[in-house]
DNA sequence: CTCAACCGACAGGTTGTCGGTCGATACGCA
DNA sequence: TGCGTATCGACCGACAACCTGTCGGTTGAG
């Protein structure tokens, strides 16, 4: 006997699935057949509710952005907190291990493997689209503070977050002290870039990111 | 008829077919079939030569990345030219446009679509493993010149690679007026994290670059 | 004669389609 | 109010079409 339920229901019913099996195994090595299974439905359902796999993909990644983001826009809406350290919390929204993940903490180590490189390129992209323009107006209002100084907010920024996320992937590579050398690079070079004075960033950096010593 | 040759040759005839098709279609639309015909060779003879389609995929990068990676080095390399110039000139032949690529002039547009996520990963990745080392020793020789001053060579190489990338796809969105736009913070983010005289990229990079204004 | 290079049928697996079925809800009517 | 029935969204599963990789067997150059 057949279980008929709301759209919307089913629908995130197949995206908790997907979740959990691209989390196992990854996008490329899940088949819709194991969609299928997992949730108990027949074929034709799950493509009555999702024209391809690939949209399956998008909704997923739409759903985890959408939470980062929202995490993000908190993060940087907190006005008790000074900017430079809301820049700092807001950037590590965006890393799994750093960022407290609400879901996909799994799907995020997937994400890195190569196998995942359309999953990975998506979810890029959803961060780029999403958390560039918050920063960018916390880069505008540190400006307004005069604790910045750029006249390139959003471009700096643009390059802040692809570098920082670069350097949370292994993309990068190196062994853990090239690691480290990086984050303090990286500390430096945003205190350069956003004309902050110097050493303005590395005391919230530390308290925020303690294993920096 | 069956004609024999030699293996070497006949896995660059692989090659060839595959990097035309791939730059048509793209690497997830192209079938080994595709490649197969178009060779006119049979089924097992390309898994004779390859193990696999993504093998094929990762010999035809390697192939570009060689060629693409010799003229950094070459660019690299020039005595002549003053270091800053170099730099640029370097930075320019990852760009498909101002690079004057050898080949693979359509495969680099293909990869920029989203359907081949795994394309761009890959050459992505042999761009950063093989043109970092190569900036990261132009700087450090510009550092030594006493024209730079980063204590941070390798790291600040990777931010300007990683945005130059991104910049160069269209990752990063926006109207041409953007764009012409984030050239110019480029320009000027590349002095300060440098540590470069201010305006001592900017001539240059005009020369090289006319289009920029 | 030997062996590298080649062949093509075939197994196994995948995605997406399609005609048809079921069940909750609304509706007509007594 | 109670009861057939019409409707339509949700669901089903067989199936077509395709795709990758394997394998035993063949060929021709040296």
């Amino acid at each position: 006997m057949r279980i008929v339920k709301e759209a919307a229901e089913r629908k995130n019913e197949i995206l908790d699935a997907a979740e959990e099996l691209f989390a196992a195994r990854g996008y490329e090595e899940t088949s819709t057949g194991d969609i299928l299974d997992r949730v108990g439905i027949a074929r034709g359902t799950l493509y009555y509710h999702f024209r391809s796999k690939e949209e399956i993909l998008d909704a997923l990644i739409g759903r985890l952005n959408r939470t980062m983001i929202a995490r993000a826009e908190k993060a940087a809406g907190d006005r008790d907190v000074p900017v430079v350290e809301r820049i700092i919390r807001t950037i590590l929204c965006m890393n799994p291990e750093t960022g407290g993940f609400p879901v996909g903490h799994e799907v995020m180590e997937q994400v890195h493997k190569p196998q995942n490189a359309l999953m990975h390129q998506k979810m890029q992209q959803g961060l780029l689209d999403g958390v560039v323009p918050v920063i960018t107006r916390l880069v505008e209002e540190g400006n307004a503070q005069g604790i910045f100084h750029t006249g390139y907010p959003r471009e700096t920024t643009e390059m802040l977050v692809l570098y920082s996320g670069a350097a949370f992937d292994s993309r990068l590579g190196g062994e853990p002290e090239q690691e480290a050398r990086r984050v303090k690079a990286f500390i430096h070079n945003t205190e350069l870039l956003l004309g902050a004075e110097s050493g303005s960033l590395e005391a919230p950096m530390a308290r925020l990111f303690p294993q920096v010593k």
